[in-house]
DNA sequence: ACCTGAACACCGTTCAAGT
DNA sequence: ACCTGAACACCGTTCAAGT
């Protein structure tokens, strides 16, 4: 376990787990195990609910006191990028697989796509993200290492093929996708997907509209 | 005045304002007075502190108790809708004054901007437009009677000059230019205004990219 | 008819008391 | 150390009392 500059706790895995050392150290086991909990409760209630999902609904789903997820997130925000913080580590890891296994354009078309149901899946963790509440200002930099970094290489590749044009902001794009999954509606599953195509299609250097290639 | 399904009061133009006359109708100065303040002064709110602002702050600036806002709107949610209606009205009617004095093309483009902008200044205006609360049911009527025809007649012209590919919807921009718009962040003012010209560049039909048209 | 503001319910957050 | 839940503050909404 050790405090990140956010104020949010982490666990620490080089560590091993032997209770009866009396020296300090070692989270005590039950409270690890409350904030697993906590995170897995938060991601399973954001899902359905929304980020603004009660807190108390999320310290009953992880059976624990209500203080006690203040203990861990000293404020409601922080739980939202704990998260979030989860989130956006799998999603970079999949930018690397889908680099090796396509070709340039398709592996940034497909990233965005595979951003975009992340995001829409998680209503309101990219406003939360973009907005200049002070509890995301950790977000950021893992947003830089991970993700940002992540979309980089796939643009680069891209425009390095040719494929793409060169006068576009690729942070813009991360976002602008963001914007428009966030907001999707449940009646139409699929209005972000079309959306982003338009999107990269945009991108996309000489593109050719005549046939509906990505727009079913 | 006369009451809307969605319980809404609106002011009714063709009647006079004598108060003597004794038989029924015709609404007390001071109700009509503290309604066209508090439309006024919801709007001015919601500019600086967004839709979320506390419905105390309203009461205060249109000088009346908090009962009285309630009174006019039964729900948070129906100032919110009422102002949202002035606003959509304003911007249906740019609509046709651009048509009128553009190329259909630019028309088109012109406009999404103009509501762009528009939907930025209201953060939050369009996720409730696209939101289940039935607060907002009165809200697709209104949209539909003037926005929704004002942005079709753009495409139709557009389309009937080939300037536009014909496999898009036009809700489905509407609502995503909507998207992009609602979290445009105060450092970057003209974030939106880009990604809604990347967007319009992929209706453009056999849009040439070579060139930084559109972004500067 | 319409206005007012005290009062209620709900939710984020704190903290004294426990183990 | 860490957990708990009663308690507090804030905000949306209601309603009995006023004019």
């Amino acid at each position: 376990m050790f405090r990140l500059a956010s104020g949010i706790w982490v666990k620490d895995k080089t560590q091993n787990q032997d209770e009866g050392s009396s020296h300090r150290r070692s989270p005590r086991a039950d409270a690890q195990r409350n904030l697993d909990a906590l995170l897995q409760a938060a991601k399973a209630v954001f899902a359905v609910a929304g980020v603004d999902a009660p807190v108390r609904d999320i310290a009953e789903r992880a059976g624990v006191g209500i203080g006690t997820v203040y203990r861990h997130f000293p404020q409601r925000a922080d739980l939202i990028a704990a998260v979030c913080r989860q989130e956006m580590d799998a999603c970079a890891d999949a930018a690397q697989r889908l680099a090796a296994e396509h070709e340039p354009f398709d592996a940034l078309a497909d990233w965005l796509q595979l951003y975009a149901g992340f995001v829409a899946t998680k209503r309101g963790l990219a406003k939360a993200l973009h907005s200049g509440d002070p509890a995301f200002e950790a977000l950021p930099a893992r947003f830089e290492q991970r993700l940002r970094p992540a979309f980089r290489a796939l643009v680069e590749s891209a425009r390095a093929a040719g494929a793409v044009r060169t006068d576009f902001d690729a942070d813009e794009i991360l976002s602008a996708v963001a914007s428009l999954c966030m907001s999707a509606r449940d009646d139409k599953p699929d209005h972000a997907r079309r959306m982003v195509a338009l999107l990269v299609d945009g991108l996309r250097h000489g593109a050719r509209s005549s046939t509906s290639d990505g727009l079913p």
